[in-house]
DNA sequence: TGAACGCAGACTAATACAGTCGGCGTTTGC
DNA sequence: GCAAACGCCGACTGTATTAGTCTGCGTTCA
């Protein structure tokens, strides 16, 4: 896990406006458009989410995404590994190895276990790693929710079913641009 | 801080073996053979340590690099600072600003402070920044030092010296390959 | 004076990240 | 049955970073 990305900003942004979402699958694309980002790229990133179990998807028209399990048991960590794959904070070379004193071969003390320097950076990536897996998505929403109007939450949900049947039940409202 | 890089473990490497050598400065090129790694790319490393104030450099023949000041005072997270430049974990897009129920200016509440997931990346990162702010040369050090047997550090001290005089006393001991 | 130093900057190759595009299989509404 | 709205996959581009090299300059010391 080297540098959070921005597909993980994309994807918990997202994923905070499924929790509280059972019944009713959201687009990737409906939720890129909700938040200005690139619907190609949000497209890349569901599918991980999707095969980490994070969400579920269903497939065909009026089709979407749905939290898995209940937000609550979804952490932070679980994304991020989700869309970054678990990449180490940092690879050892094993210079420790190559001492020139050494000659050729390196003696057995001297590479086996841990490096102490490799053992702090493994640490420090623990004490990352905890915290990321101590927030769910339901504490953080539900801090991310007390910013906000008490309306706010229903003004979001009443886009999406705008989106969402304004494009199914009626053939209008392209929403692209394209007025004319 | 994102990715801590090959260049910070040459760093905290050869800084360990400038611990306890106070008055015998060591040149770049000598620590970066004792490690098998490259000169040149080590010679990139130092200055930053050295505008850093971590170690002090003295210029001509026979120079080279002491530790600016005691090894329990310098931090892992001073080195990887100063080989690094502080770069953030993550760095947030500020999506949360373009939400498309806010129209072309989103309001004052959704943009003010922290957002609630920048909020827990940067409490990672700090829980990351505290345990190498912990973790010093000299603590480290003494644990690299307490697998190897008692004669190593003297071999290694011996190297060293062997390589100053080598080239500086006699012409002779090319020291590199070409024996003949 | 010249070799051994530190220091700065230009340069390269490889990799990763952000973002796009087109094609394919599935489901639904008409 | 067809087309549109979905998810999913792989190939592709441009830019930034990383590891590593090379050249040149100023300083010190034998
Ligand atoms: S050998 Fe990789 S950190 Fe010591
Ligand atoms: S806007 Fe960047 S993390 Fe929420």
């Amino acid at each position: 896990m080297a540098h959070i990305t921005t597909s993980v900003e994309y994807g918990i942004h997202c994923l905070l406006w499924l929790v509280g979402n059972d019944n009713r699958p959201v687009s990737s694309r409906d939720l890129a458009e909700l938040q200005g980002v690139s619907p190609s790229f949000l497209a890349k990133i569901f599918p991980r989410l999707e095969k980490a179990g994070i969400v579920k998807a269903s497939e065909g028209v009026r089709g979407g995404y749905l939290l898995a399990r209940p937000a609550d048991r979804i952490s932070f960590l679980d994304v991020v590994d989700a869309i970054e794959g678990e990449k180490p904070l940092f690879d050892c070379q094993e210079v420790r190895g190559r001492c020139a004193v050494f000659g050729a071969q390196a003696p057995g003390w001297a590479t086996a276990g841990t490096c102490a320097i490799h053992a702090v950076m493994l640490q420090a990536e623990k004490a990352m790693r905890d915290t990321l897996a101590s927030q769910t998505l339901a504490s953080v929403g539900e801090r991310f929710m007390r910013k906000a109007p008490p309306a706010f939450a229903d003004d979001v949900n009443g886009w999406i079913s705008d989106r969402v049947s304004g494009r199914a039940t009626r053939g209008g409202r392209p929403a692209r641009d394209v007025p004319d």
